[in-house]
DNA sequence: ACGTGCCACTGACACGTGTAACTAGCCCGT
DNA sequence: ACGGGCTAGTTACACGTGTCAGTGGCACGT
């Protein structure tokens, strides 16, 4: 998109893609006249054998509109911008984010993704502006900040939605609350009598955003109980496993909250094979509720996490659309609950 | 996209969106020479106070360019389409995805997601022509016909790639040989000893695209041999899984290739739980060789599959774009290798 | 005084589309 | 004969941008 070339290059193919003007030349008709029967206007009549010809040109010469002349021409667009992360996330994220897209095309939007590597927030803001989106919905990988809102409600955006662990000012802010997360596995464990609680923090990169918040709700229910949390790096691969479980009884925690179920197999696996016994030497939690857990012995307690439906949230963009003068209003998506199995 | 409203909304936050022409009045020069200094055009000398000024008349107004006007006066973009699949595709898959999306940023190029649900083949194409990309990446959701790559290349897309299991004439067939892993698996079983083969089949919808030629690689394989191959229906859930297993021992099997690794762990847990000894009385073998497998036991055999990496295929896609005379060449895109480890 | 060349910039057109405003032709009532 | 209304279109403009061709103004050589 950058930079245009100097000259238009020459079609391949030898013939020149066909415009409305050549469907309305074929057909002996002017091109208005062409528009007028494409888009079925009811406000012009057109007599049927006229329709006819037109269509059957345009079908000749295999027209197809172009969508950048005619949103130039109406001054908006229906295109909703989705800035792409490369962010490894898991199935229930994904599973989500078909369906939001699904919702937004059955709504007539136009959705784009557009992935800003290496951006800062308001270069990459102006990148998604240039695009003249009606809506901009972030999802978390650049940090949007005012400055940026700023420039994307000005190039037109009517909606600004970010999707992220906390709200930035001036837009629909969609808050997942990891931190309740870790709050209602930690707070799970303390009941059942554990004190000295490790949380795996992912090593890879991408995951803070998740990670984060989710050990600070931890401690927040750590907090007030003479329960102790301790964060534990891990890598998601066997050798950083076992390096871990080598150490365990050494650290003498009584239980982990594994950040997901996938960390918390891995890392049960591990102390296992160190001897140690789950769940009586050490509790384990997991989340996400993958159906994998559910296969190991023991069946992997976890934090079952209900997301927003993605077509609620296109109707919500939808709404923010239509209305763009309603008040920015902050809401939080996603429910947690723990599923207790037998590890913990 | 579909029927542009009738008449230009307002901009509800009272200022238009400026455009070059304001920037040129703030700045006291023509818009030609705006264009000029905005796009650092080297044939053409402004001098110094000048750019400045029009420097500061831009970033006073928050001027952002227009991308389809600029589009559209150039005659091209540099945008791929890429119709997005809502298949609940694997990490695998979702990761070359990713990696793929990535590349092709790095090479200057606009990706733009659009899916087509429940679209017709035809109708779709047309729908993406509309957009003008300069090359289309067809995943394989939509079957694309000779007849929608003709209506794309009609409408100025320079290369056609197709993803998928089989190619597509007139484009760059990229052929995920699937059949290569059901016959990888096969042959290793057959080799091993075994003689009835069930080969698991998913339930869930959008993955026929991979079983059935995956069924197809392990009838290939069986052939020549007094191997029999079985076709096992099952569902991605504990309940189908334990009502395959509890029918086990009637259907006489003594080996199964699970499709991946997931279906494999779950059903592998149902055998086992069932009393069939693993892997003495039923081999099993899965693919994608997930970390998870790695943590049963006995742990998991499986097909490696050596995708081909996304900044390869970008590359492909860059020459094709510059190159669209170059005759449509057909890939092979994946390597498969099975990794034995316990359970077979 | 005058042509030449350079500098710094401007005027005008094209890209493909949608639609408001206009018109030519016809029928009809008075 | 003439205005009015309907039908079936057409003409003309606007959207925002890039760029070719042109144009004053100035210095300079003769």
């Amino acid at each position: 998109m950058s930079q245009p070339t100097e000259h238009t290059p020459e079609r391949p193919s030898g013939r020149a893609v066909p415009t409305s003007a050549d469907v309305a030349r074929l057909a002996g008709v002017s091109r208005a006249t062409v528009s007028y029967v494409l888009n079925n206007t009811s406000a012009v009549r057109i007599s049927e054998p006229t329709r006819r010809r037109v269509r059957e040109a345009a079908e000749e010469l295999g027209y197809v509109p172009h969508a950048a002349a005619r949103s130039l021409r109406a001054g908006h667009s229906r295109m909703v911008l989705l800035p792409t992360s490369h962010v490894p996330v898991g199935p229930l994220y994904s599973q989500f984010f078909n369906e939001f897209q699904w919702a937004l095309r059955r709504l007539d939007y136009t959705v784009v993704q557009y992935g800003s590597v290496g951006l800062e927030a308001e270069e990459a803001a102006r990148a998604w502006a240039e695009l003249r989106p009606v809506a901009v919905v972030s999802l978390g990988e650049v940090q949007l900040t005012g400055q940026g809102v700023e420039i994307l409600k000005r190039s037109g955006a009517r909606a600004v939605i970010t999707l992220g662990t906390q709200g930035v000012e001036g837009t629909h802010a969609l808050v997942m609350d990891q931190g309740r997360v870790g709050e209602v596995a930690t707070a799970h464990l303390v009941e059942s009598g554990r004190r000295r609680i490790g949380v795996v923090i992912p090593e890879e990169p991408g995951l803070a955003m998740f990670s984060g918040p989710r050990l600070e709700g931890a401690r927040r229910a750590a907090r007030g109980t003479d329960a102790t949390v301790v964060p534990l790096p891990l890598r998601y691969d066997e050798e950083s496993a076992n390096e871990l479980a080598a150490r365990w009884r050494e650290l003498g925690l009584d239980a982990v909250f594994a950040y997901n179920d996938e960390y918390a197999m891995l890392l049960m696996r591990a102390l296992q094979d160190a001897g140690l016994a789950v769940p009586e030497e050490v509790a384990v939690v997991g989340a996400d509720d993958l159906l994998l857990g559910r296969l190991l012995r023991p069946r992997l307690s976890t934090v079952r996490i209900d997301m927003v439906l993605g077509r609620e949230l296109a109707e919500l963009v939808d709404r923010a659309v239509r209305e763009p003068e309603a008040p920015p209003r902050t809401r939080s998506l996603l429910a947690s609950q723990v599923v207790r199995r037998e590890s913990s």
